[in-house]
DNA sequence: TTTTGACTTTGACTATCTTTGACCTTTGAC
DNA sequence: GTCAAAGGTCAAAGATAGTCAAAGTCAAAA
């Protein structure tokens, strides 16, 4: 088996085991596995992405650590779905439409909801060159959606 | 855990012992803890500065003391100030900050900090030319504190 | 069989946070 | 005024994690 997918099973055996929560030393890990450090940031790049599920927060210096957490989708499988369907463009239609949907089956709250339209309303984008536009909404619509998720 | 943590969590318990307020002897605690006594400075430089909502008084000399003080001023106030100080252009740092203090402090919600952490967040915003950055983060932040305040 | 492209592995270099210690400044006691 | 008792500053060293690009692997396509 490959290193990589060793570190992935690993660190699913950490989260299953941990509350839906893996704390890592990333040089202990790489290790104990016998690797190079950013081997881990690699597998965590490609596997552990919030395309995933996965929302990942780190730390340097003396007691740092990398701690990835499952976001926790069970109740709100719908919710997922549309988060992984969303591609790499999104225009302003389609993606006020997307909110006010999930709003209407109860899977943001109106709070959540106001903001998201907020941060994606394209008024507030017109400093940006057009052709950014619709992929880098698309990338704050996943990003913000994956943070309701917990 | 690290040093740096163990002293901070120190400190917020005397915070929220005393009336959120806590009186140290920079000497004495450091030979508690079992550190060099600039240490001492470095945590509360870099974890209960004012942007954290604390106020640092000290006096030295004989008798000499370090109060840390949870700052509480006037809430909705003290929003609309903030958002109006946000300027042109805000590095992600200072916009962290920012949050983490309104959130602290009680004057977003859990959620809505999250949120706004994810929209501003730089990882985010790679798709964009450097020189937009921080003026266009700048723009989501008041719009989403803004979107908070009904 | 050869080529191509996606995925992996490595390691040099970088960025950030922490810890330490030497030296500085302020203040109260005498 | 002098001096000991605080606390303050700063820069170097230490401890982590992050980034990136080159090289390796392997299987599918041509």
């Amino acid at each position: 088996m490959s290193l990589s997918k060793e570190i992935a099973e690993m660190i699913i055996k950490m989260l299953d085991d941990g509350d839906s929560t893996a704390e890592i030393r990333r040089n202990d890990l790489a290790q104990r596995i016998g690797c190079v450090p950013s081997q881990i940031n690699y597998v965590i790049a490609s596997r552990f992405t919030p395309e995933h599920g996965y929302i990942v927060e780190s730390h340097r210096g003396g007691g740092g650590y990398i701690r990835i957490t499952r976001a926790n989708y069970d109740l709100s499988t719908l919710k997922m779905h549309l988060i992984n369907s969303i591609g790499s463009q999104v225009d302003e239609k389609t993606c006020r439409a997307n909110i006010i949907n999930l709003f209407d089956r109860g899977l943001l709250t109106d709070e959540q909801a106001r903001l998201i339209l907020t941060a994606t309303a394209e008024k507030n984008y017109r400093d940006l060159p057009e052709e950014l536009r619709n992929s880098f909404r698309a990338v704050l619509l996943k990003q913000m959606l994956l943070a309701t998720m917990n």
